[in-house]
DNA sequence: CGCAACCTGACACCCGCCTGTCATGCCCGT
DNA sequence: ACGGGCATGACAGGCGGGTGTCAGGTTGCG
């Protein structure tokens, strides 16, 4: 899962940056409006933290322009406490949630998982697909009750494919999702992970889409 | 916790050593009698694991002389199964307990596990000194409820500690008990390790006794 | 007071695991 | 059967945590 980060406030913003990729995701950090909304624009997130008080640009502008170039990917907002004005107006241009400044990490992180699942269209916070199951929350697999052991990579990487379970995911939009920005394109390392993957799990659990990517499908 | 493993087979041998090991002891190893004796009478061990099918010196006459020798190191002695005889005169020899070959690691790890409570004079499973506890079976330890993590020297350190609670420990001693045969006598790891737990528990749990060595006792 | 015993922070080494690269081999579709 | 796409074993670099060494400081005893 890949995200971004729109914080003008450097010391916060590389603070949330860490304590995201500790929780296991990729993600970018812009420090300005403008950047922001070029990332947003043109890269692929899973979810973006946008915070309101930025200068050059305000944060609800950008929102609002994602939204009207049709994008839809799911926003949490951060706001000044007890700011209503704030929270109406991002209601308005379309943010998925809110996290009130200053909060605590814990719940930002709690409220990022729900939203990313939400947005995937997954009510609980367990992924299954046959005897393999993920949970989201202590981030620990499971296959026929048995505790797996994934490296943080091989769980990036299966936890996309749960959470497009029955799609075919190209490896390119694998890498955009687990990777951040500046990562080799031309890498064989999908490959090699999705092999490291079935080992673990079985190959049947992971079929491959010969020119297209993989896909990961509730077995027959 | 410091084991001897007496047996001939090597393969065997080794193997024992490693799962011990993993297991969190200290263990060296003899491949015939004559070694198992010489170690057994000079060395200071916690339990001898000792295979009664040896060449040269038979496992029941080791046995023996180390009980006229005094020792009362618990042994666990390795039967072939169904081996009555074997059994009735390991009794005799003054063994404590029996696995039969082929066993399950696991049981006799278990079985260790007994012999040393017992002979430390515990009767359970936990050993425990204020608010703090260590499981022996699950190697886990808390201070107050809350799980804390040691490292697997500061483990053993204070697993010894508190198998000898309220009596005095001396630095050679800890050393002959943690480390196996070839390790530096002059070195203060012993005292760094007693810091590092210190650290991690609370000054007070370990006091120390000056020119004699250490002492865990029951907060008053 | 002076010495020895002990404490403790810093450091460097080692080891195991993770990760990405590469070379090679396999397999499928044409 | 051939070519491109994919699979996979082996490998090396990196990283982090554990462990022992050391130096300098502190403490307590005679």
């Amino acid at each position: 899962m890949r995200l971004l980060i729109v914080e003008d406030e450097p010391n916060l913003g590389q603070q949330l940056k860490n304590a995201l990729e500790g929780a296991g995701y990729a993600v970018d950090l812009a420090t300005d409006g403008e950047e922001g909304l070029y990332l947003g624009s043109n890269e692929q997130y899973d979810a973006i933290i946008l915070d309101l008080g930025l200068p050059e640009i305000d944060g609800l502008t950008v929102l609002d322009r994602w939204r009207k170039e049709g994008k839809s990917t799911p926003v949490l907002v951060l706001t000044a406490r007890d700011s209503w004005s704030d929270k109406v107006a991002g209601l308005d241009a379309g943010a998925d949630d809110y996290v009130a400044k200053p909060f605590q990490t814990e719940e930002l992180i709690a409220r990022l998982r729900a939203l990313i699942r939400r947005s995937s269209g997954n009510a609980s916070a367990e992924l299954t697909a046959g005897d393999i199951r993920l949970d989201t929350r202590s981030g620990k697999v499971t296959k026929a009750g048995e505790p797996v052991k994934l490296t943080a990579q091989e769980y990036k990487l299966l936890s996309y494919l749960l959470h497009h379970k029955g799609k075919v995911v190209s490896r390119t939009e694998l890498i955009d999702h687990i990777y951040d920005q500046d990562f080799d394109r031309d890498s064989n390392t999908i490959e090699v992970f999705v092999t490291r993957i079935r080992k673990k799990l079985g190959a049947e659990i992971i079929t491959t889409i010969r020119g297209l990517g993989y896909s990961l499908d509730e077995p027959s």
